[in-house]
Order: structure tokens, then C-alpha cells, then sequence
DNA sequence: AATAATAATGCAAACGTTTTCATTTTGATG
DNA sequence: CATCAAAATGAAAACGTTTGCATTATTATT
């Protein structure tokens, strides 16, 4: 590739006969300029086949017209509907978005925002609340508008709307102690640096303690976020005689994990244990069987989020410290089912 | 959020006593500047909070430091891989990645191209390789490094790396051949403006006809992308005495759709009927019955083709030419089974 | 100690736009 | 046709950096 001389609005003014002014006037305020010279100079636009630099445009203080987004990774169906919303919904505010996955990694996390921010985006979204202090130091030195997605806090210190996770596990659990089950088993991704999970522990925890069912250490597992781990994780809960009856997954891959590794020990689900999960990802409804479930409604998120963040920008003046919940629904389908 | 007058780069240089040129030297050349003065500056910067303004440093024709990648959708198992491994890989080569979805509608994609120009990516990644004549265009007059990713095509008019989509349908098809099956049903997304499904299609086709192994036409099933339609549009196929002893899908996704419509209506998989899919999607390997497909191997697809245009970008001297084509293998699972 | 070479720094121009202010053109009004 | 207001345009400064060139400080060499 021959690195061609790129046209700029001085080439397209000469082109178009008129001064640089009159070009970028056309192009921001059209109505200042005479229809006539307008077309000239589109038309001489097309013919050198310019194209605008924003990075001109931005060191005038005007607007990037990027809004960053950093997430821990693309490659996981959670963040996929979420992140599409929120992409959806700012474009349709003009916003081109600038995306980078840390990897789980905190403080990577602290990098990349700052790299983000040497792009001069105009906002930021992060997902979950677990945060270093210095990613959130520079947020407010910067006064950067940000929201936080996909786990809603009460007392966030950033604009957050998310998903109550807290509330999701309460209302798988009440579910699953509605049915009358107590010999109840957990598998659940490691909490630590992932406050989703914690949120959802939490909530589940919460409402068997409050109905005096406790979870002996041996029947709180821990797992990776995959199905293959889930399974191999899950298969020691259904040897030997002392089986529970039901088990809460930390969400519907680990459920579905779980799921197999009952099949493939012989264990009937709903008839033998049954099975909860939470998120509702695509596909649950559609399993064998079908898995019981909270619905999250990531996309919700993201586009709220989006809304938000657009306002957070646009109207410095309103209120920065929304903190919104998106409501959750219990999804009971076939994996679960009343203790006889 | 009040708008703090962030400090520039001449901030920094009185804080610390030393000219700007100083200072901007000592951050892109930090050789060249004295040891001291350099801790001096580090110092100032960081009781500034000074970041710099990429704008500023991209308009003296110096790199953006920035790639765009447009995407139909990110809302896709598909592409999530893919994308991440792409991200990945550019990132460790100091870019940062601008994203953008068109949602399978190609004018869109070009506006979006357009967009990510005025931004003055250094490179841009695209799926696919059916794009507009004016997105073509545009990239040849630009002489904008560019790879196009997912589809794998021989005489492809930008540089490729992907999947060779027609070897991956011409696997499979064989592999359904050998296992003895003359009555075969097709379930495919609508191939038209998705090169993708169609040279699955036409890999498949070609196998099949070769064998002279004709489909009539109410055994080419066309569906949308999701479990649910697939399982709808399917489902007449397990009607009546006139069923197929084999299906192959378009897709992993549609593959389990066709799974679950036979287990609806009673058929058995593989007794009664063979299914397969293309893909190898994560937890295809886990369904119940596992799924024969054919492993694609997005995240090679997306690493290598972060490297083909990394070398795009640096070294403009290279080939330009590149079409990389990552194999792709039969991963022969439990839902196919010779004929009887 | 004087000189030469080298390292460190500063000055000012340049990058591609936007915008303020001044000037010119246009059109309306008397 | 003269005058004035409004509309359209241009000239030049500004934005926050980088960089080539000039200058000054430092070190090595004799």
C-alpha cells in the first residue's frame, strides 16, 4: 500500500473555489451557507474523496464522538446481548464505541481507561462495581460521565444499572424452598473479584438461612464458568446415598453443566434432584429439560445504561448519581419441581 | 459533573520548570531526556493528572493507535470468539479497537466504514466478504490496511483469513455420505447477503450432487438463526412416513433446534434420524446427543487475522495479498450414525 | 585550561480543523 | 438609486501536541 496524500478541507476548498471556512461551515452548520457553494462543494467533497478528521475536529474541544466501553470479555454470551444494546443505543445518539476486554484483570481494568481516556471519549461504561480505587479515583478527578452495568448496588459510588443480583438469588431460592426441598446444594463460580456472583450467593444464602436451611461445606461447590468444568465439578454431588434434592446453579451454563453431569450419572432431572439456574440465557428454554431459571434481561441493561450515559454527557446538570434496577422474573419451567 | 479544566501538556511543563517540548519528549522518547528531569516530569504528571490527548498527537500524522472493526452483530456466539481473539491480538500490538455493528444491513456497513475513516483508524477488520462496491471503493482509495475475516475465499479482492466455509460443507457432507445416507434434508439460513451459509451451502450441494444425491426441495429447509425457529421450520420435516435418515444443518445452532424438534415429535437421534451440524459451538460437544460437526476454529481466524493486519499497518511494503485459510476438522460425535 | 564533541533543552513552526470577527455581497426598503 | 440590514464569506487565531533546528550545558580530550 502506497500511502496516497489524503485530502484535506484545504484541497476541497481550492477544489470548490471558496475558503476553508466556507468548507467546514457546510459540513457543521449548512444552514450558514448558500445552497449554491453547499453543492459545489459537495460536490468537490466527492471528487477528492475527503473525509473528516475528527482528531482536528476534537482538539477544538469539540466532541470526540466516542464513548469507551470496558469489559471483562467478549467472548461470553452474558456480556454479548448486554453489550449490543448498549452499542445500539449510542450509535443511535451518534456515538462510535470503543471497546476493550481486560480479561478479568483489574488492573488492566486501570489502563485501559486511561487509555481509553487519551482517545478523549466523552463517557465510560464498566460492567459490575468491583473496581480498584484508582479506576474509580480517576473517574472523579476527570469528573469522566460513566455508568456501571450489569450488577445493581443500592449505594454504588458510580451511576450504576444493572440487574438486581442480590434479589435474583432470593428469588431462586424462594422458589426452590417453595417446592419444599432442603436438602439443597450450590454450585457457584468463585466469588472472589467477581461481585455478580457474590451479589447472587449472597441473595441465596440469605433467604436459606432465613428459612434455617443450611449448606454444609461439601455441598457448596465451586466451579469454573464453563459447561465442561460445571459437569466435572458437579458429578461428586450425586455419589453415594447422601443425593440432595435440589441444586442452585450460579447460572444457567453451570446449571447446564450440572444438568449432564446428572444424566450421565443416572440421575432423573426433575424426578431425582432438580435443578435451578439464573440468567436465563438463550437456549434454557429450550433444553431437556427446560431449565428453571431467573430472567435477567441484559438487554434492558444495555440499553438503559446507554440512555443514561447519553444524558450523563449531554446534560452535565442532571443528576449523576442514578442508580437504576432493572426488575428480574422467575422463568419456572421443567428442571425443577415440588419435593414429594 | 462540573467540567474541571484538564490539564495540557504546557501544565505539566511549568509544574515541573522545563519547556513542553521537554515534556512530550520525554514521554514518546524518554532517551532523550535526562534521568532527573525525567523523574521530574513523571512527578508533575502525576500531580496534574495530566492524559494525554491522542487527537492532538494523531493530527501530526502520527498513529491513532486505533483499528475498526465492524461487525453484523455481537449478539452472536459466532462472533464472539472471533472478536476476542482479534481484540487479543491487536491489543498486545498497542491498538486499541473501535467497534461497530451494521446488523447484517450493508449500506449501514459502509456509513460505519465512513465513520471509523473520520476517526482515522489505522486499519479496519470486516466480516465477511459481501460488502457494497462502495465500501470496496472506498478501502482501495484509501489504500486503508484491511482483512477481512470468517470467510475464506480464493480469489477475495481484500486479504482474508478465514474459515474455508465450502470445505467446512463438503466435510460434512461427506462424512454423511460415507455413513451410507441417500435421504438427506438440508436446514440452512436464507444464503442470500451471507456469504458464509452460502458457501456452506454450495460445499454441500456440490458433495451431495457429486454423489448423485439429489435434495428436492421440500427437504431444503430454510430457517432463521435461532434455536426456536429452527425447531419450528424443522419440525414438518419428522411428519408423516417420508422422513430423512439424515439432516445437516446449516449451523450448530440450527443443528440443536432440529435436535430438539425430533425429540418433540418422538424421533430418536441417531437412531431414527442422523444430524449434523458446522461449527462446533461451545457446548455442542455437551448436548445430549453430543453434536457431529466440524470445528471452525474462530479464535485462530481472529488472532491470525489481528497479526495479517498488524503487518498491514506496519510494513505497507508487504504482500497484500494475503488469503489465509484456517483448517477446519470433523468432530464426529454421537447424534450421526451409519445407515442400516 | 582550552577545545571539541556530545547531550539536553528550548523555540517556533506545523498538523487539520473550527470559530470569532471583519469584510463583502446580496436583497430589501424608501 | 441610495441606504441599510441581513446573509455569506474570508482571514486569522486557536486547539494540544510533536519535531527540526538552534542554543546551552555537560563531559571528554588534549
Amino acid at each position: 500500500m502506497k500511502t496516497v496524500k489524503q485530502a484535506d478541507i484545504i484541497d476541497v476548498a481550492n477544489h470548490a473555489g471558496v475558503s476553508p471556512a466556507t468548507v467546514s461551515r457546510s459540513l457543521n452548520h449548512p444552514d450558514k451557507v448558500k445552497p449554491d457553494t453547499r453543492k459545489r462543494i459537495q460536490k468537490a467533497i466527492e471528487e477528492t474523496g475527503y473525509i473528516r478528521n475528527r482528531a482536528a475536529q476534537a482538539i477544538h474541544g469539540r466532541r470526540s464522538g466516542t464513548v469507551g466501553l470496558i469489559v471483562p470479555t467478549l467472548d461470553n454470551a452474558i456480556f454479548a446481548n448486554l453489550i449490543q444494546a448498549f452499542s445500539d443505543q449510542l450509535h443511535s445518539s451518534g456515538f462510535t464505541m470503543l471497546v476493550a476486554t481486560h480479561g478479568y484483570d483489574l488492573d488492566r481494568e486501570y489502563t485501559l481507561l486511561r487509555s481509553l481516556l487519551e482517545h478523549r471519549v466523552e463517557g465510560v461504561g464498566l460492567i459490575g462495581l468491583d473496581h480498584k480505587e484508582e479506576t474509580y479515583a480517576l473517574i472523579e478527578r476527570r469528573g469522566t460521565p460513566c455508568v456501571s452495568m450489569w450488577n445493581y448496588i443500592d449505594d454504588a459510588r458510580i451511576p450504576c444499572v444493572g440487574v438486581d443480583n442480590y434479589q435474583a438469588g432470593r428469588t431462586i431460592a424462594k422458589h426452590v424452598l417453595e417446592l419444599g426441598h432442603k436438602d439443597i446444594a450450590l454450585v457457584f463460580p468463585e466469588a472472589r473479584g467477581n461481585d455478580r456472583a457474590q451479589s447472587r450467593l449472597n441473595g441465596v444464602v440469605d433467604v436459606l438461612n432465613g428459612a434455617h436451611v443450611e449448606i454444609p461445606k461439601d455441598r457448596h461447590i465451586k466451579t469454573l464458568y464453563s459447561i465442561k468444568h460445571a459437569r466435572e465439578a458437579a458429578t461428586p454431588l450425586f455419589v453415594g446415598d447422601y443425593i440432595p434434592t435440589a441444586i442452585i446453579a450460579g447460572n444457567d451454563v453451570i446449571a447446564q453443566g450440572v444438568i449432564h453431569a446428572a444424566h450421565a450419572m443416572n440421575v432423573s432431572i426433575p424426578n431425582d434432584v432438580s435443578v435451578a439456574g439464573i440468567g436465563d440465557f438463550s437456549g434454557s428454554a429450550h433444553m431437556f429439560p427446560s431449565l428453571s431459571t431467573v430472567r435477567l434481561r441484559p438487554n434492558k441493561v444495555g440499553q438503559m445504561a446507554g440512555i443514561i450515559l447519553d444524558r450523563l454527557i449531554n446534560d452535565p446538570e442532571s443528576d449523576a448519581s442514578d442508580h437504576i434496577s432493572i426488575s428480574s422474573e422467575l422463568m419456572k419451567r421443567e428442571s425443577t419441581q415440588i419435593f414429594r
